[in-house]
DNA sequence: CGGGCCACCTGGCGGC
DNA sequence: TGCCGCCAGGTGGCCC
């Protein structure tokens, strides 16, 4: 389910845990995509929250002993606070936080793609699948020359570029294509088919597709909702994706499989080729 | 190493 | 109604 805006949009949701202590946790599984660590009981009990935060699709709960908890939701994973009184454990409700002040925080992910984890907060960069992460869309580092440096020699279609969570992290199937259409790119375009203005256009539209949808709450198609279970609108927005055969400004969207993935896409707006001219 | 493909898992939908 | 095939906000591991 999420990208960077449904994960962001899930981080705003959390900060009303700020501060609050994890009494117990109680497992319903004992494996997502990977086992889930046994001693993840022991590490967050009796401890508060003191930071709620994101790195790429990753959401870390630095907790107040040396300890991070990390989720991550896959394809389908998603969080949710109930009141006590209130939660009734549904199916694919795999973990359960028990909070202070009488909530309950719930990870739910049918497809079990996502995972649960900790590590040492000081040394949560040296995870194995933190460390190889690119730059975040909206750090000031990501320029085109990052871009540039990482592209400009490569034949893989930007599509997929903008897939690859070692360049830049947090975009996904949904965003890439809204934001191909966004910058007039084309997905097939090879990435050392872009020039400087491409790329810096592509940084605008990556920016500005991204922060429109975290401003609507992400995108709530299949099983995505917030964490108090409001939808987001996101997908009201979207422009192409999921719009195969539709029109837009008089044009036909077309869908192609890209790596296995859909990708969605104008092809009057989207032209093929752009010459390198740097 | 980079890149391409497949597997992991469950459920919803359309077609027959 | 039932069954089948296809599709789904991700990514790690296996190949070459």
């Amino acid at each position: 389910m999420p990208e960077l805006p449904e994960v962001q949009t899930t981080v705003n949701g959390l900060q009303s845990l700020l501060g609050k202590e994890i009494t117990n946790i109680k497992l319903y599984t004992t494996k997502l995509r990977y086992l889930i660590p046994k001693n993840i009981i022991k590490i967050a009990k009796n401890n508060k929250i003191l930071k709620i935060y994101r790195i790429g699709k990753y959401i870390i709960l630095k907790l107040s002993n040396s300890y991070s908890l990390v989720f991550h939701f896959g394809m389908s994973g998603r969080l949710r606070i109930s009141k006590i009184d209130n939660y009734r454990l549904v199916k694919h409700d795999h973990i359960l936080l028990f909070i202070k002040n009488r909530k309950i925080l719930s990870f739910n992910d049918p497809r079990k793609f996502g995972f649960i984890d900790f590590a040492i907060s000081k040394e949560i960069y040296k995870k194995k699948y933190i460390i190889k992460l690119g730059l975040d869309p909206f750090d000031i580092q990501l320029t085109y020359h990052y871009l540039f440096k990482k592209i400009s020699n490569s034949k893989v279609p930007i599509k997929q570029i903008l897939l690859d969570q070692r360049i830049i992290t947090g975009i996904g199937n949904i965003y890439a294509s809204e934001i191909l259409y966004d910058a007039k790119i084309s997905p097939f375009t090879p990435g050392f088919h872009l020039n400087n203005d491409k790329l810096k256009n592509l940084i605008k539209s990556i920016r500005k597709i991204l922060k429109k949808a975290i401003n609507f709450g992400g995108t709530s198609i299949r099983n995505y909702v917030a964490i108090d279970g409001t939808l987001g609108n996101f997908q009201n927005k979207f422009k192409v994706y999921n719009k195969e055969k539709q029109k837009i400004l008089g044009f036909k969207i077309k869908r192609v499989v890209q790596y296995g993935r859909s990708t969605f896409y104008c092809p009057s707006i989207q032209k093929k080729f752009t010459i390198r001219n740097n």
